[in-house]
DNA sequence: GTCTATATCGAGATAGAC
DNA sequence: GTCTATCTCGATATAGAC
């Protein structure tokens, strides 16, 4: 029996549960939150939840698999846009919308490669996939922009975005945002 | 008495405690570390960490003011360079010859900043002074350059080395750094 | 499949001998 | 000032009733 398939059958709670999970550990750090945060997220009993997931790595492993399912989307709404600039300056657009909840609680793709980094287990693998998607998707643009610097540029742009991310963070100053943005937007235009 | 007082009167540990902290932190980040993984860096016991310090915050502070003295040291030298494009390429070189560290365990301020944002304590607000020195001197030197936008610089200048640093140590290539701190002198050079 | 009660364990912190 | 032994508490994880 596969996980969807319990799922069906239990009224979608592991669903829950992950969703939560990817929203608190966001929220509250890894090392900060406890199964009794995620499970009253989802409104789900505390000792129920080894029912779903056997330890809290795994649930840590279910919400990196939400964050990476909710990017693909977003990219894949992107790629609806008619050239590789408008994909990009709309990906901007996306981070500046979010400045607030960045201010509050950072990246979150970010804040979890820099936590699961300090850990043993395998979870930092698995977040850096995620890393990986975003700067692939980068790189494809720039190449289709005719640049043969493809990948240094996705490179700089991720990197741009996960260091503003910080410093709003830090600085609990979402505008930094918005003005990092606008910059990038100019910069992006001076690459054609 | 004052703590440094104490210090000499107790052959430096708490000095020692301070340092192991700062170094330990880094690498494991705050909530992995024990205290007595600090004590056991410092060659101090146990049980007597809380003769010097009454909590394990307190700790974290004394690591975060002994980050604080690192940087405003490096910054002093830099200051003895003649021109601020020097002083700039200085600070990015130093950057990149820290890129082994870096893969390992990311840049030690932005991941120290990262980790206390996510805490109820006020340590968020010490390390957020700490990123603020730096970012202050770098604007010191595009205004020294006749940049109006000096402030804009110079939070791009450090977005990008905290953005590359996330990047470097969450992929582990610490070549990522080598090929973001050229781009990033070729853009210094851009802006003269 | 669902939930409660509890075992276990490790960390921060303290008491008090020296 | 220094160090050992120990208290306390909270979190993960499990046993087992329903």
């Amino acid at each position: 029996m596969t996980h969807s398939e319990k799922a069906r059958r239990s009224s979608g709670k592991r669903e829950r549960l992950a969703a939560a999970a990817a929203k608190v550990l966001h929220e509250q750090g890894v090392e900060q939150t406890t199964l009794a945060d995620i499970a009253r997220a989802a409104d789900v009993p505390v000792g129920n939840v080894y029912y779903y997931f056997k330890t809290k790595n795994e649930l840590v492993e279910a919400a990196i698999a939400a964050h990476a399912q909710n990017l693909r989307a977003v990219i894949g709404e992107l790629d609806a846009l008619p050239t590789p600039q408008d994909r990009l300056k709309a990906l901007l657009n996306g981070w500046v919308e979010q400045r607030e909840l960045t201010a509050r609680y950072g990246c979150p793709t970010g804040t979890l490669a820099s936590e699961l980094d300090k850990r043993a287990d395998g979870l930092d693998q698995a977040i850096a996939e995620v890393m990986q998607i975003l700067i692939d998707w980068a790189a494809h643009q720039f190449q289709a922009m005719g640049r043969d610097d493809s990948r240094e540029l996705a490179l700089a742009l991720v990197a741009a975005y996960q260091g503003i991310s910080l410093l709003t963070n830090t600085l609990r100053d979402p505008e930094l945002m918005t003005a990092e943005g606008r910059r990038l937007e100019r910069w992006i235009d001076s690459l054609t």
